[in-house]
RNA sequence: GCCCGAGUGGCGGAAUGGUAGACGCAGGGGAUUCAAAAUCCCCCGAUUGAAAUAUAUCGUGGGGGUUCAAGUCCCCCCUCGGGCACCA
C-alpha cells in the first residue's frame, strides 16, 4: 500500500502542470473567457498564511471555472514600490532594488509549492522599468486629457519618513506607516482629478450587483454627496476687499433659525484679519495648533473669536438681523467653503458653541403638534437641539416656502428654490471625495515623467524617453529623497526646446502602480500600457477577491484609473467597472499564548512550545498559560503561523484544505494545531480509501445508494464552489467520502465514486486529486477534466420521510412516496398514531401539507 | 455622534419561513495491539430521569409581534465587531 507522501506527490505534479504548460492563458474565442485575480502581495520578504488563504480561494474558482469549460486568466505580480524597501536600505544598508527583487524571488519560490493554476509567464513587479515605463506614458496621456494637474496645497507632511500623505494614509491623525504625528505643510503637489468623476463614481455604485454590500456603501459614504444651497452674507464693518462671505449649507430650510456665521481659521477673511490683529493672529495660531486626532477632536472645545464684522442676508429679504461672525475652529477650509451659518436650535455643533458664547436659540421648525417656538432661549431651557431626520414631517414656524407641515428634505428643496427665486443663492451638489494628490518625496516609486524648464515650464518627457529609469547611483544614509540630491539625475534637457532643464523628482503614491496592473495583466509584455484586443478580450476581471482593507483606496482608484485609461484608449468601452465581482475574504487568526513576565509586561510563547490538553494550555515546566483565541498574527506576540512550514510538515494541499474549511470564507478563520492535523489526517484517509479501491476488485451491492449519494455530492459542492460557499463545500465532501467508506458497493461503483470524489476535491487538494486520477488509471490531468454533473433523476428520491407537525411541534413522522398525492398524504397523516390520538376523535382546525416537506396539523 | 454587520452546543460553524445544531474540533466509551501510535466503531445542547429509539420539558443575546410554522420576517432593547467623523 502506498503511503499519502506530499512531499514526492506534490512536486510531481507542479512539474507535470509545468511541463504540459496546463495554466498558459492564450486567448480562445471558442470559449468563454473568466479572469480571477486576488490582490497581489507587496513583497515583504516572507509570505504569510493569510496569502495561503486568498490565493487558495482564488485557486479554487479559477480550477474549478476552468473546469467548467472557460478559458481562464489567473496572474500573479508583485506590488513592489513602496517604503519599506528604503526602511530596510535605511536599517541594514544596500539597495530598494535588491532587497524588493531579492524578495519577490524568495516569496515566489514560496508561492509555487502551493501548486496555484497560475499562468506565471504574466508575472511582473511594478518596479519593473517595463511596466513603470508604461505608467509613465500613460501619466502623460492623462495630463493631456487633464486629468492631472499641480497645485500648491496644504499637504499631510509625515516627519519621521519625510513624505506628504494621502489623506487615506492619515488615521487617526498619524502617518498610517509611521505612526508620526502627521503636521501641515505647503508644498507643490501632483494630483489626479478623481473628483472629475464623483458622480459617476457613485452612480455607478448601483450598478456593482456582485459587490459586498458593505463595500458599496463605504464608497458610497466615501464619495459623500451631499445636496445644498450656496448663498452670500452682506458684511459690514470688514476689511478692504471682504464685502461678502459665501456659506453652504445642506439645511437651507433653517436659515431663519440663523444666529451666527462662522468661518474657518484658514479662511482668507481670517487670513486678512489676522495680518492686522495680534490677538486674531493667537487665536488662529491656537486652532491650527490643536491635534487632528479623533480624541483630541472629541475633547476639543468649541473655540471662537467674535471678530466684530456683522453678517446680514440681502436687503429685502427680513427677518434674519445682524449676524456676528465668528472665527471658529470646527470649521474646516476645505469642505464647502470654509464658511458656514450656526443654526444652534437644529445643530449638535452650533448649539455647543450658542451655549458656550450666550448666542440666541431659534427654531425654525418644531415637532408636530408640539407648540414650542423658541425665539431666545437661555441654555438651562433648551438643553438639545431639535434634530430630527430628513424624512420626519415637522412643523416649520419660519419656513422659508412651503406648507407649513413637511418633511425636512421637502423643506430643503422648497428653500433652495426659494434661494433662487430670491437671487442671493442657488442649490449646489458637493462631494467630500477630494482630488488625488499622487507626489511623494520618496526614491523608490515611479518617477513623475516631467521636466521642469525655466522658458517652458512644465514640460511632459518625450514618450520615446521613456522609461524615466530611476538612479541606482542612491544612498539612504540620511532622510529625505535621493533624487533630490543625485548628482546628475536631475539634469537633463527641455523635451520642448531642448535647454538645459531639470526633472521632477517626486515619485507616484504607490497606489497609482496598483490601480491599473489589473489591465497590464492582459497583455504584460505589450509596448503600449495595454494591448486594446487583449484587453478586450479578458477584460473585465470576473472575480476580484482580497481584503477589506482596501475597500475604498485601491477599489475607488482603480474604478477611476479605469475611466481614465478609457478616456485614453488604452481600456475599451465597458470596462470602467473593472471588476465584475468582488469578495473580501477574512483573515487567518491564531490564539495567543501568554504569561505575566517579572517586570508586568507579558511574555509570549510561541504555540510549538504549549502543550494543548482540554481547552487549556501548559509550557514544558507545567506553568498554565492565559489563552487569548483568535488574535490577528503578530510577529510580536509569537502567533504567526508559518505557511513553508506547514507545507513543509503536511504538505500544501492539507494548508490549503484547511484554510478554507470551518469557516466562511467571508469571516476570519483561526488556525488551529488540531485543524491542520485533522485536515491532514482526512486527506490521508482519502488517499488509503483510494489505494483500496485501486486494488479491490469484484461485485457489491447496493450500487443505486452510493449513486445517489455521489450526484447529490456532485450538486451540493458545485453549489458550495460556485458559491464562496468552500466551508460548505468541504462539509459534503466530509459527508461524502463517509458514505463512500462504508459503502459496500460494486467495484465499479466505487470507483466511479472515488474518481467524482477526487474531481470534486481537485480545487481544493489539486495534487491529491491528480494522484487519486493516476492511481485509477485515468490518463491525462484531471486538471483537464470536466467538472461532473449531477444527474437530476438520480437527485429525486422515491420516498421521502416527512416530519408531523401537531400545532408546530413535531411530534411524529410518516415515510411516503415522492410523488404521492397531496390529498393522500393528508390522508395517510390522519391515519397516523399521534395525530389520531391527538385528535381524539375530533377534527383538525386546518391542515397543511408542504409537499416533500412537512405535515402539519391544527388542532 | 452617524452608518453598517453579527450574536446558534465546550469551540469553529450548518440550516430556499418547514425535523435547529450538518460537517469538523475538543471530550467520553469501545475494538484492534503485549503496549502504544495509527486506524475503525459508538456517544456527545440543557433539564428531569435508575434507565430506555422518553411519543417529556426547555432551547438560536433579551422582550414583543406576524404566521399553521420563525435562528430566518417586523418592532423595541442589550452586547460585540467594523467603517466614517467638528463634512455645515
Amino acid at each position: 500500500m502506498s503511503n499519502y507522501d506530499t512531499k514526492t506527490i506534490e512536486p510531481k505534479w507542479q512539474a507535470r502542470w509545468d511541463e504540459s504548460e496546463t495554466f498558459l492563458a492564450v486567448r480562445d474565442e471558442s470559449r468563454p473567457k473568466y479572469y480571477v485575480l486576488e490582490m497581489f502581495p507587496y513583497p515583504s520578504g516572507r509570505i504569510h498564511i493569510g496569502h495561503v488563504r486568498n490565493y487558495t480561494m482564488g485557486d479554487v474558482v479559477a480550477r474549478y471555472m476552468r473546469a467548467t469549460g472557460h478559458n481562464v486568466l489567473h496572474p500573479m505580480g508583485w506590488d513592489a514600490f513602496g517604503m519599506p524597501a528604503e526602511n530596510a536600505a535605511m536599517a541594514i544598508g544596500g539597495h530598494p532594488k535588491d532587497w524588493t527583487y531579492s524578495n519577490i524571488a524568495t516569496m515566489r519560490e514560496q508561492l509555487k509549492p502551493l501548486g496555484l493554476s497560475i499562468d506565471w509567464s504574466r508575472e511582473f513587479a511594478t518596479c519593473d522599468p517595463e511596466y513603470y515605463g508604461q505608467q509613465q506614458s500613460m501619466f502623460i496621456d492623462f495630463m493631456e486629457k487633464g486629468l492631472v494637474y499641480r497645485k500648491n496645497a496644504v499637504v499631510n507632511w509625515d516627519p519621521i519618513d519625510m513624505t506628504v500623505l494621502a489623506n487615506e494614509q492619515v488615521i487617526d491623525g498619524k502617518g498610517w506607516r509611521s505612526g508620526a504625528e502627521v503636521e501641515r505643510r505647503e508644498l507643490v503637489q501632483w494630483f489626479f482629478k478623481i473628483s472629475d468623476y464623483s458622480e459617476e463614481l457613485l452612480d455607478a455604485i448601483d450598478n456593482l450587483d456582485n459587490w459586498p454590500a458593505k463595500v458599496k456603501l463605504m464608497q458610497e459614504n466615501w464619495i459623500g454627496k451631499s445636496r445644498g444651497a450656496q448663498f452670500s452674507f452682506d458684511i459690514e464693518n470688514s476689511p478692504e476687499g471682504f464685502d461678502k462671505i459665501e456659506v453652504y449649507t445642506t439645511r437651507p430650510d433653517t436659515i431663519f433659525g440663523a444666529s451666527f456665521v462662522g468661518i474657518s481659521p484658514d479662511h482668507p477673511l481670517a487670513k486678512a484679519l489676522e495680518a492686522n490683529d495680534p490677538a486674531i493672529a493667537e487665536f488662529c495660531a491656537a486652532c491650527r495648533k490643536g491635534g487632528t486626532t479623533a480624541e483630541a477632536l472629541d475633547k476639543a472645545e468649541k473655540l471662537g473669536y467674535d471678530t466684530g464684522i456683522r453678517a446680514k442676508l440681502g436687503p429685502d429679504v427680513g427677518f434674519v438681523g445682524d449676524l456676528p461672525v465668528y472665527i471658529a475652529n470646527f470649521i474646516l477650509m476645505d469642505y464647502g467653503t470654509g464658511a458656514i451659518f450656526g443654526c444652534p436650535g437644529h445643530d449638535q455643533r452650533d448649539h455647543d458653541f450658542a451655549k458656550k458664547y450666550d448666542l440666541p436659540i431659534i427654531d425654525a421648525f418644531r415637532p408636530l403638534g408640539s407648540d414650542r417656538d423658541y425665539t431666545y432661549v437661555m441654555p438651562e431651557i433648551l438643553a438639545e437641539p431639535y434634530v430630527p431626520t430628513k424624512d420626519e414631517k415637522v412643523e416649520y414656524v419660519r419656513p422659508c416656502k412651503g406648507p407649513d407641515q413637511m418633511t425636512g428634505q421637502e423643506a430643503i428643496d422648497h428653500a433652495i428654490s426659494w434661494f433662487e427665486d430670491h437671487g442671493f443663492g442657488k442649490g449646489v451638489t458637493k462631494y467630500r471625495l477630494r482630488d488625488w494628490g499622487l507626489s511623494r518625496q520618496r526614491y523608490w516609486g515611479c518617477p513623475i515623467p516631467v521636466v521642469h524648464c525655466d522658458d517652458c515650464g512644465v514640460v511632459p518627457e518625450k514618450k520615446e524617453n521613456l522609461p524615466v529609469k530611476l538612479p541606482d547611483d542612491v544612498t539612504f544614509d540620511i532622510p529625505g529623497n535621493p533624487l533630490d540630491r543625485h548628482p546628475t539625475w536631475r539634469d537633463t534637457e527641455c523635451p520642448s526646446c531642448g535647454k538645459p532643464a531639470k526633472r521632477e523628482t517626486d515619485t507616484m503614491d504607490t497606489f497609482v502602480d496598483s490601480s491599473w496592473y489589473f489591465a497590464r495583466f492582459t497583455s504584460p509584455r505589450a509596448d503600449t500600457p495595454t494591448d486594446i484586443d487583449d484587453a478586450a478580450y479578458w477584460m473585465n476581471v470576473d472575480q476580484y477577491i482580497g481584503g477589506i482593507e482596501h475597500a475604498i483606496l485601491h477599489l475607488l482608484y482603480s474604478r477611476f484609473f479605469a475611466r481614465a485609461m478609457r478616456s485614453c484608449g488604452h481600456l475599451p468601452q465597458g470596462c470602467e467597472e473593472p471588476f465584475d465581482a468582488l469578495f473580501t475574504q477574512g483573515m487567518v487568526t491564531h490564539a495567543i499564548f501568554k504569561t505575566p513576565g517579572d517586570d508586568g509586561r507579558p511574555v509570549y510563547h510561541y504555540p510549538e512550545d504549549v502543550d494543548l490538553k482540554d481547552g487549556k494550555g501548559f509550557l514544558k515546566d507545567g506553568t498554565e498559560v492565559d489563552i487569548i483565541p483568535s488574535a490577528k498574527m503578530s510577529k510580536s506576540k509569537n502567533n504567526v503561523v508559518d505557511p513553508v512550514a506547514i507545507i513543509e510538515q503536511y504538505g500544501a494541499d492539507t494548508a490549503r484544505w484547511f484554510v478554507l474549511s470551518d469557516s466562511p470564507p467571508e469571516r476570519d478563520v483561526e488556525w488551529t494545531a488540531s485543524g491542520a492535523e485533522a485536515a491532514y489526517k482526512h486527506l490521508n484517509r482519502v488517499h488509503r480509501l483510494s489505494t483500496e479501491i485501486a486494488e479491490g476488485t469484484g461485485t457489491g451491492s447496493d450500487d443505486e445508494t452510493l449513486l445517489k449519494a455521489m450526484h447529490k455530492a456532485i450538486q451540493d459542492v458545485t453549489l458550495g464552489v460556485a458559491s464562496f460557499g468552500f466551508n460548505a463545500s468541504i462539509a459534503k465532501l466530509y459527508g461524502f467520502t463517509n458514505t463512500l467508506a462504508k459503502s459496500k458497493a460494486s467495484h465499479a461503483a466505487r470507483r466511479e465514486a472515488i474518481l467524482t470524489l477526487a474531481k470534486l476535491m481537485s480545487p481544493m487538494t489539486p495534487h491529491l486529486a491528480e494522484e487519486i486520477w493516476t492511481m485509477q488509471g485515468e490518463t491525462g490531468l484531471i486538471t483537464d477534466a470536466a467538472w461532473p454533473k449531477a444527474d437530476e433523476s438520480l437527485l429525486v428520491e422515491d420516498s421521502v420521510t416527512m416530519p408531523i407537525q401537531i400545532n408546530g411541534k413535531r411530534r411524529s413522522e410518516i415515510t411516503v412516496p415522492a410523488d404521492m398525492e397531496k390529498a393522500e398524504v393528508e390522508k395517510l397523516a390522519l391515519a397516523n398514531d399521534a395525530v389520531v390520538k391527538a385528535l381524539a376523535g375530533g377534527q383538525p382546525k386546518k391542515l397543511i401539507v408542504v409537499p416533500g416537506r412537512i405535515v402539519n396539523v391544527v388542532i
